[in-house]
DNA sequence: CCCAATTTGTTCGTATGTATA
DNA sequence: TTATACATACGAACAAATTGG
């Protein structure tokens, strides 16, 4: 008589839970398989199904006799969603220089995006992605005020690691996974000008939602890349 | 004294290798998992832990009381690899237009994409993708000659379904696994043209290799997408 | 229509190997 | 060395879906 969902989905569920209302903080260890076995009162085997998906999508790492630990968005981790790359396909780390910092009122197309309500207050921050020294992407992040409260272009430019280690650390929103639309646009004039380019340019257009841990939307980001010398790179099995 | 490869891993490799010789058309199912079991000397558990990544992949579909089967190249399963669509992000099934077929010797860096000795023979398919009737994608394809003994312009024109199943029924090769590069250029005059667009317009190039089950390059394809009312849609986790 | 055989899906429990502290 | 934790592997049992008689 089991119409019911799974035991290790259920387990998966309350882990998640866990991990999103910030009972494990990023780089601290999970309970061991056994503890939580015994807690959920399930076979070791169970533990490890629920777990697995998360550690294929990288919100758990799982280290022989050490233990499972709640993933931090170090920069390696954070890279995983950062596609540009030189033609050769070399990952390369990208350091930032933020630009700006607003407060705004969303358009119905961002609200729709972000699942809010029309007109919900936005946080906007600006900054330049730079690859080997020169400028490669222009990116404008859009946060739901409610998720972020009290983040200020202070805070945001003075975090010592990535974004979404940020969004982490200060407001246990754990990023990960990301829904991106892609474009070829003539580059706007200011944009160009950002990006060292001639007005009209081709460039690539980057829309991304970002989704948390429990699968809500936390971010809307649109970027515009020079693809001259660089490339999106995508991969898929 | 376990330093080897795990078991899982081995009977992974052997059923790839098995169904990349061609010893499974697409359709047909494989063993049971028992049968396998006892064929590898080994235990369900372990049959399954091999199994696993290959269903992920979409390499193999398993359903409950039939059996596990070699997934074939369907419009859908194709579909996994095409990644353009309305700005709704509802799917839309594209129709293809043959173009032409050509005999060519691979460039250098071409030769380089595909793991090919330089200057070795390739073939050449060019073809326009439409959605909803409109013109939105030309695309190049370049295969190695040894790889589709045979191939040509009417066999490739006259395939029944998706280019991906062609490859995967005629010539046992099944590709599982894509790498593209994405960037945004201006259109070339005879690209534009075909895509109904003024010259240099930006237009959104996209080159991919795609990989067989035994993770060998079996295709280099350009192409370039129209993405005025249409946009690349990537995921990841 | 029901029944039986087959096959995958889920869950359990156990044992051993290997890496870490 | 010892204890802990994950990795691999085995075997068993029952549930659920499918198929064919």
């Amino acid at each position: 008589m089991n119409v019911e969902t799974p035991i290790w989905r259920q387990v998966r569920a309350a882990i998640v839970a866990e991990i999103a209302a910030g009972e494990f903080p990023p780089g601290t260890p999970l309970p061991a398989e056994k503890l939580l076995a015994e807690r959920f009162g399930c076979a070791i085997g169970t533990i490890r199904r629920a777990t697995d998906g998360l550690v294929a999508e990288g919100a758990l790492t799982r280290q022989q006799g050490r233990g499972t630990f709640v993933a931090g968005h170090t920069p390696e981790r954070s890279f995983r969603f950062f596609h540009l790359r030189p033609a050769d396909g070399r990952p390369l780390l990208p350091d930032t220089q933020f630009l700006d910092f607003a407060r705004l009122k969303a358009t119905p197309a961002q609200a729709r995006a972000l699942g809010l309500a029309p007109t919900a207050p936005l946080l906007r921050a600006r900054h330049l992605q730079c690859l080997a020294g020169e400028p490669a992407m222009l990116e404008e992040l859009w946060l739901p005020e409610t998720l972020f409260p009290g983040l200020d272009g202070q805070r945001f430019a003075g975090r010592p690691g990535t974004v979404y280690d940020l969004y982490q650390r200060e407001f246990g929103l754990s990023v990960t996974r990301i829904e991106e639309q892609l474009r070829a646009i003539a580059a706007p004039a200011r944009i160009a000008s950002r990006l060292g380019l001639a007005a009209a340019s081709p460039v690539l257009m980057i829309e991304r939602v970002a989704f948390a841990v429990d699968g809500k939307p936390v971010e809307l980001r649109l970027a515009w890349a020079d693809t001259t010398s660089l490339a999106y790179f995508n991969s898929r099995a």
